[in-house]
DNA sequence: TATATATTTATAAAGATTATAATTTTGTAA
DNA sequence: TTACAAAATTATAATCTTTATAAATATATA
């Protein structure tokens, strides 16, 4: 790697789907990539205007559908107008804690689900979701406590 | 049943829930209970109008809201900004067609995946939710031939 | 019937996403 | 380097979905 080129990596893979890795496509990728807390298009865009002052939510929508098409990440829609993204692309399951807000990854297999099912087999299957409602092991614990704050949604 | 409650059975569910039978809600509720085509609040307004010339938009809203808290239909969010209902609660997957739109239904039974699983043996798992994107055989066999109208999102 | 309560309606407000056009950046060739 | 063309970003307007609000209507009770 080349020095100054830190984000050789990033970059590689924006333009192996042929993807110009601008400044902020790279700094949003960058960013999907260093969570797990499945962001909304407004926390990535309250965090990085922190760095990129001059930076348009118009960019973070642009660069997000961008990546959809590229499966560079995946589109969770749990919760109706609060579409989350999601740079881990592999196939898992979504459990949203309704007390906290949190949401968890599970690893899940859905493969057998498919083979197995009647209707599915003359269906060309290109995109398996599944996801869970809940409360988390840590809520569950603080039930008897106090109520922790709000859902994580600000609803 | 007295002569003239034609919709008696279905005011004793929203009865049994607490919910007092007005004629839009029963409607609404006849008319979820007897379409399988999962509709979007548009959709069943459009169609309800017809014979209820007063309806009101939010009345659509209300009326789902109180049938989804009292568990007489159930969210559907495939598509951001596309929520869509079903009157049947029963454990069951979702596929869209990514062409022709329609959604169909599919068994499957997601207990296993819930005992088996480390993170979620914790949890308490109030609502599970999963679904599936591609082409449906209808239009796999079409393929071919001319081109289906649209994908039945008029995006 | 009179009155209180619940429901529906019409409309405004809020929030999320997309569309548009101007500005800025990037790439290329003279 | 400079000039030009293409692409990306930005700011803003427009659209769409859902919720909030208050007035009007319907329902239940005394
Ligand atoms: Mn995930
Ligand atoms: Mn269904
Ligand atoms: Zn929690
Ligand atoms: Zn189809």
């Amino acid at each position: 790697m080349k020095p100054g080129s830190k984000n050789g990596n990033i970059s590689d893979v924006l333009i192996k789907k042929n993807i110009k890795p601008s400044y902020q496509r790279i700094k949003v990728f960058e960013y999907l990539l260093g969570t797990d807390s499945h962001p909304t298009v407004e926390q990535i865009y309250s965090d990085l205007v922190n760095e990129i002052p001059t930076l348009s939510k118009a960019t973070i929508y642009n660069t997000l559908n961008l990546f959809e098409g590229a499966q560079l990440a995946r589109v969770i829609t749990i919760e109706e107008n609060e579409t989350r993204y999601d740079a881990c692309i592999e196939e898992h399951g979504h459990f949203k804690c309704e007390n906290c807000g949190k949401i968890y990854d599970f690893p899940v297999n859905l493969d057998n689900l498919v083979s197995g099912n009647g209707i599915l087999e003359n269906f060309k299957v290109n995109e398996k979701n599944i996801y869970f409602k809940g409360i988390c092991s840590k809520c569950l614990n603080n039930k008897s406590n106090k109520q922790e704050g709000k859902n994580g949604t600000g609803k």
